[in-house]
DNA sequence: CTGAAAGCGCTTACAG
DNA sequence: CTGAAAGCGCTTACAG
């Protein structure tokens, strides 16, 4: 069952076949019909794989996303598969693991299947990962992430920025003694935590790093990281989680050793994931513009396949604080 | 860079640089070091499509999922994909709304790009999509889900038993009026919900349809049929919602209203999915053995796909109760 | 053990 | 507007 069955049936050749399946040139009417009619009769469902082979393009984009903050990347798997999908585009997604021989097998993976192009919002530690990625050729967009010498079209947010209205949000309300629930492994992490510490300097409160406690992103980590800051001291003012599945283990330790948020402490988390919208207490955050961060870093990367068009090196997306019922004012 | 390439620099044919890449014959120690050592220097990297177009296979599967319960998909989705992985299979997500040109798409999709196997997790209400997806001539499992008058092997709970055990679990705690969180679309749905009344049934409590109300899988809608219950009743004994978003949702619903879980209402999920050990207070649900589904069933469509033994028609696994802190004894 | 050649199902210059 | 034919990068009988 291919084009050359259909074109038998149609009395046509398959080339006639081929342009009424792409449109791709002016085909009489009357043929057309043929062509189609036998389609519909044959139940003929073209092979893209073949179509693929001759025209050197999968349309099929990586997005290769790490195993933490399910949820945050699930939501911008859900904005970037609309946005390829009107474009016929389709995703091939790679949860990846923090270890290099993981890594090196999605690198290949998506080499060997030939993507058009990858979204990665992986920050590895192996950096050879990165040679071995360009060698592929294809267009990258980075989501969410920067890695610093990877010389790529980024969609983020300010996360330093974000990062020090988080906590000047949390010392507007008084707090003074504000933990950070970090997240490790991305350099995005260290940037927020820079504004973690500018905000503090600016405010004139001294930097302590006892209230700070590395996390992975889960809500196993935040958990706990909870926990381990809340043996370290008794008096915090406040928690800052840096994911908000974070946030939300760091919520259910507290409220397991009794501790009442936001009355006792204070907390805020960082995101703005569907599920912030759902925790007791509602959580306050610094949400990001998920859906959107994805839908653009879809955008730029179809803009770089179809056209040769210039791209931004960097889409900077507004972050803002979302307002729940984590934190109080304790002025 | 193609296979002719590496043949002509290690001075070989294409097919023993074809035997070299597969392991599919002997080749001299010789001429397999030649080829290897000119892979190496050339950065060669094979070209599955067109691999996939002679062999007729594309180590590809396609994942169908509905677009709700998300938390619960995103696990099934790892560990189809780890299990898949192992065999160097890829798996190909599709997210569908349930709307009839949405799921047509996704149909065509998998067809068109020749997907060896389907794992189906999503029931459509219109039965047109099911012979469509026959014609697709390839191996498919159900994970989850039950749609009867599709004979093809089912991985999942017993949900009719899972949905009894729930609600005597409550009746047992001394819960009367037990209000139910339905979810609307699935036949599994259907399922606990004949679970829930056979329950009240063979323990003497009359069934009340106005406990009943209908959600859709989402925190969101949780959050709403919670509220539409509370309305109508101001005295629920507990309420049972047939999922954990749900239940979440509802929990967040109680929380507003300064309903106390569970020392007013108690509470009961069903999934047993991550999120649910970190509400507040943990949740109590009917746990299936997530990963296990995807797992079990990627393993059986893996058999269908590489060996003709029959595999079973009917794998159900077995539900817990997890224990959490959202039930309370009334007696 | 190794190689020349056919073929997988398409697309697209090139002629007509 | 339409068709015959080459070619995309592999795999694999078939010979040797």
């Amino acid at each position: 069952m291919g084009i050359k069955d259909i074109a038998k049936d149609a009395g046509v050749s398959v080339a006639t076949v081929s342009r009424v399946l792409n449109n791709t040139k002016f085909v009489s009417e009357e043929l057309r019909q043929k062509v189609l009619s036998s389609i519909e009769r044959q139940g003929y469902v073209a092979d893209h794989i073949a179509r693929s082979m001759v025209l050197k393009k999968t349309f099929t984009i990586g997005l290769i996303i790490p195993a933490v903050s399910e949820m945050y990347h699930q939501m911008i798997f859900s904005s970037v598969e609309e946005t390829l999908e009107a474009h016929r585009y389709k995703v091939l997604v790679c949860r990846v693991q923090d270890t290099l021989s993981n890594e090196q097998i999605y690198v290949d993976l998506l080499m060997q299947n030939r993507v058009d192009g990858i979204i990665l919002m992986h920050e590895s530690k192996n950096p050879q990962i990165y040679t071995h990625l360009k060698k592929a050729q294809v267009p990258i967009v980075l989501a969410g992430i920067d890695i610093p010498g990877l010389q790529v079209p980024q969609v983020r947010i300010d996360d330093l920025a974000a990062a020090m209205d988080g906590t000047n949000h949390l010392l507007r309300l008084g707090h003074r003694k504000i933990a950070l629930i970090m997240g490790s492994g991305y350099s995005v992490g260290d940037k927020r935590l820079a504004g973690y510490k500018r905000a503090l300097e600016e405010a004139g409160v001294s930097f302590d790093d006892s209230l700070l406690q590395a996390g992975g992103y889960t809500l196993e980590s935040g958990y706990d990281a909870m926990n381990a800051l809340l043996s370290r001291h008794g008096d915090l003012d406040a928690v800052f989680a840096l994911s908000d599945e974070m946030a939300a283990g760091a919520m259910h330790a507290a409220f397991q050793q009794g501790i009442d948020i936001p009355h006792d402490i204070s907390l805020l988390g960082f995101d703005g994931i569907t599920l912030a919208a759902y925790t007791n207490p509602k959580l306050t955050t610094v949400s990001q513009p998920i859906c959107e961060i994805g839908e653009k870093a879809a955008q730029l990367l179809l803009k770089m396949l179809e056209s040769n068009e210039v791209v931004p090196k960097l889409t900077i997306m507004a972050h803002t604080i979302q307002q729940g019922d984590s934190c109080l004012d304790r002025r």
